[in-house]
DNA sequence: GTCTATAGTCTGATAGAC
DNA sequence: GTCTATCAGACTATAGAC
């Protein structure tokens, strides 16, 4: 009778459950022969998170499970930085501040963006309800804002929808085809690569959206 | 004795091969739940092929021999537009027109363009070799252009590589996230996409590189 | 809560008739 | 060259001891 019809988790079981998650993010992004949900046995998770397969279905129901839970726990973070583009603040330094978080996040956080990134690429089948709910309405607003910057001539006239998803395309490219830009600009100017693409995307956004005078 | 030891393909072989690739082309981007290598069978390959597995057996050695081979086949057209950069034309208009191809490329083969995100994704464990060798070289000859014409003044000042990354990554998120894209724009926004993409790329490429007097 | 053992299913590849 | 039938291995998930 006192028990609640879903009892909250333990503390031992959120323990598990992120160590879980841990382990399953890192097997679903790591360079083996093939990534995503199919590319990863339950064994592989198991392996890294130093569990028995069993005991890792003993704190999820199934593999898909910890897929979905994964990606969930993601969204929110990786949605702050857009979030936090702020009204009051100096329209094209809100957005140099926007880039260079997102910049940052790709990079220090690769393999979020890369889970992401695979989700998005084979359908979104999880994600697709949010992309089009909340996702598109945190856009909208951001994008009605930017038009605003425009109309009061603080912002060059541009799409600020394509502006958007050109500053996602750019600074998740970094950490989505990591690979491909590694292999081109060598281990030297790879080494510089956080300061140089931090440059690179001040310049063109001061560039892009300065207003001509 | 008249035998060749590795006799060319018949006219009956190349055909069914190429019906084959555009099969596990198909199989291997569609969205079901999930894609890759290891997210589709042969029984998929082969029933959107019209085929047995078997029989598709007979044509290819093993799955990874059809992965493989469609990711050989794509790259050359791939990188088509970019070798089209030449030294001869105006830097501006050299810049927009591979840009405009490329984008083209990417709206009219979006299949290709996710196949080649999903080798990267993963580590391009197939294309390694080529991204360190004849990418590279290619990059660094079309960058060493690009700065000859940043030197002589035809082009603001800008990193080469950095460019060069960005019109990947803008371009071919219209195709990789398409889904994403179109959650956002809604259908109306979507129908109008790739002219509304066209001019905010020409509008990008003239401010960000056009040499300021 | 965690383990061993295993059920049951799917899948890549092969054998052999036609 | 193409098919039916089938094997051998790998995989998710469960049963049940401790």
């Amino acid at each position: 009778m006192d028990e609640t019809p879903k009892p909250p988790l333990t503390r031992i079981q959120r323990e598990n459950r992120a160590r879980i998650r841990e382990a399953a993010l890192e097997a679903f992004t790591r360079h083996d022969l093939c990534g995503g949900l199919r590319g990863v046995t339950l064994d592989k998770i198991a392996l890294v998170a130093g569990l028995t397969k069993p005991n890792i279905l003993y704190y999820y129901a199934s593999k898909d499970a910890i897929y979905s839970d994964l990606l969930e726990n993601l969204l929110e973070e990786w949605l702050l930085p857009l979030k936090e583009i702020s009204p009051d603040g100096e329209p094209l330094a809100e957005i140099q501040n926007y880039v260079r978080r997102k910049l940052r996040l790709s990079i220090e956080k690769p393999r979020e963006s890369k889970l992401f990134a695979t989700e998005i690429l084979h359908g979104a089948p999880l994600t697709a309800a949010t992309l089009s709910g909340y996702l598109k309405d945190l856009v909208d607003e951001k994008a009605a804002l930017i038009e605003r910057w425009i109309k009061q001539g603080q912002l060059a006239p541009i799409d600020p929808y394509h502006l958007i998803f050109s500053i996602w395309a750019m600074t998740q490219h970094y950490a989505d085809f990591d690979v491909q830009v590694r292999a081109i600009l060598g281990a030297e100017k790879t080494k510089r690569l956080p300061d140089e693409a931090s440059v690179f995307f001040d310049t063109l956004c001061a560039r892009l959206l300065t207003p001509s005078k």
